[in-house]
DNA sequence: GACACGTGGCC
DNA sequence: TGGCCAAGTGT
């Protein structure tokens, strides 16, 4: 059954109080600690800061600042990206991923030059019919090229109110987003004569302090309250809530699969098979698996099973369940059950065996020889407990 | 509304 | 060391 956390979302008129000095707390301290020399920040050049917002998207400053000033020094204006063939801007973009990004890119360049003779739009609702700007992009052009009273919304943004505002749910939730582009409109500085030049401060400050203070991982607030200018009123560090909040993506509940292994053992050997080049683990060396598996499981059948199995490769000796341990793929989890054989004598050389195909299928390995092998990890993991019991 | 899209960094 | 995440948008 796939869990869902109730939302404590409230409703729209239960909304969290924005305080009324949010917005100038984050401008001054955007003045003040804030980034100023990124190679996008101090022009109003549309072009420029479009430029910058599209690479950024879903990607950190780091690895853009060299694709950034590339990419200006190749085609420095709208009319020379519009005019440059495809494959030069794929070029130039090659290695920052996204590439549906370039190609909007491009196209948008061509609209701006064919629709609105080269200059780009300062309103927010028409930037955000041109391709690969949307909401939260459409605002930041806005704010940083014209000073226009608009909220972003983007990672930084969110992670930042979740906490402050101590808002429990997945952003990516509907209601979730929802509530907090309501609160990101409540939040901007008031409007007036110094607007334009708190919009860019104030955008600028909210992308910084995501960034920088209120990270992902370790909050500068923890260490420093004095770092974070919004730390008063803050929910999360109020509460201790900073590693909880945001709410990581709920998780779908897997399917669990089972399967049992079969470690056949012969001294200090273990007897691996080659698996299918498609499919889980394709082409990796992995132990062979019993064919059926019994709901419930039964530990006794499976090891008479896995001796009936074990006659095609040797005689042996006795065969124990030795454990299990589950494994997460991105779709499923795997639950393993390990039952250990210990061969008496060996009858079949590598490579001979019941599923004999063209390529070698079998394949005898030493357990402290298992490193230029390739083997699944939690595969790796039973072996290496195999030969430190104990572990296991 | 869920999913695909790319790469690099983090622990 | 593999899973998670980062200045989102388009379908």
């Amino acid at each position: 059954m796939p869990r869902k956390p109730a939302s404590t979302i409230p409703a729209d008129a239960n909304d969290p109080e924005v305080p009324a000095d949010f917005g100038m707390r984050v401008v001054h301290w955007q003045r003040a600690h804030g980034r100023h020399d990124l190679p996008w920040q101090n022009t109003r050049d549309p072009y420029r800061i479009w430029l910058s917002e599209i690479m950024l998207q879903q990607t950190q400053v780091s690895a853009v600042i060299d694709y950034y000033q590339r990419f200006m020094a190749s085609l420095p204006t709208v009319e020379a990206l519009a005019a440059a063939p495809a494959d030069e801007v794929m070029a130039l973009w090659a290695g920052l991923g996204y590439y549906s990004r370039a190609r909007n890119l491009h196209a948008c360049a061509r609209q701006v030059v064919a629709e609105h003779q080269g200059r780009f739009p300062t309103d927010p609702a028409v930037l955000v019919t041109l391709p690969g700007i949307g909401r939260s992009t459409a605002a930041a052009i806005a704010a940083f090229s014209a000073g226009v009273r608009t909220p972003i919304l983007d990672g930084n943004v969110k992670r930042v109110f979740a906490r402050f505002f101590g808002l429990h749910g997945h952003p990516g939730e509907r209601a979730v987003e929802a509530c907090m582009w309501r609160l990101a409109d409540a939040a901007l500085p008031p409007a007036g004569a110094e607007q334009a030049r708190d919009m860019v401060s104030y955008t600028q400050g909210l992308m910084d302090l995501g960034a920088t203070i209120c990270s992902r991982g370790r909050p500068a607030c923890l260490a420093d309250v004095s770092a974070c200018p919004l730390a008063d009123g803050c929910v999360a560090r109020r509460d201790g809530l900073t590693g909880v909040l945001p709410s990581p993506k709920p998780r779908a509940a897997q399917p669990e699969r089972s399967t049992v292994m079969v470690m056949l053992r012969r001294g200090r050997e273990i007897l691996l098979t080659l698996r299918p080049g498609s499919g889980i683990w394709g082409g990796l060396w992995s132990l062979p698996e019993l064919p059926v598996e019994q709901v419930p499981f039964d530990a006794e059948q499976a090891e008479d099973a896995a001796l009936a199995y074990a006659h095609g490769h040797g005689t042996p000796s006795r065969a124990v369940f030795s454990g299990e341990l589950t494994h997460v793929f991105t779709h499923f989890r795997l639950l393993i059950r390990a039952v250990r054989v210990d061969m008496a004598a060996p009858a079949v050389r590598d490579g001979d065996g019941p599923a004999e195909a063209a390529a070698p299928a079998w394949r005898w390995v030493a357990l402290d020889q298992l490193d230029g092998v390739g083997v699944p990890a939690p595969v790796r993991k039973l072996l290496l407990a195999q030969a430190a019991p104990g572990l296991f």
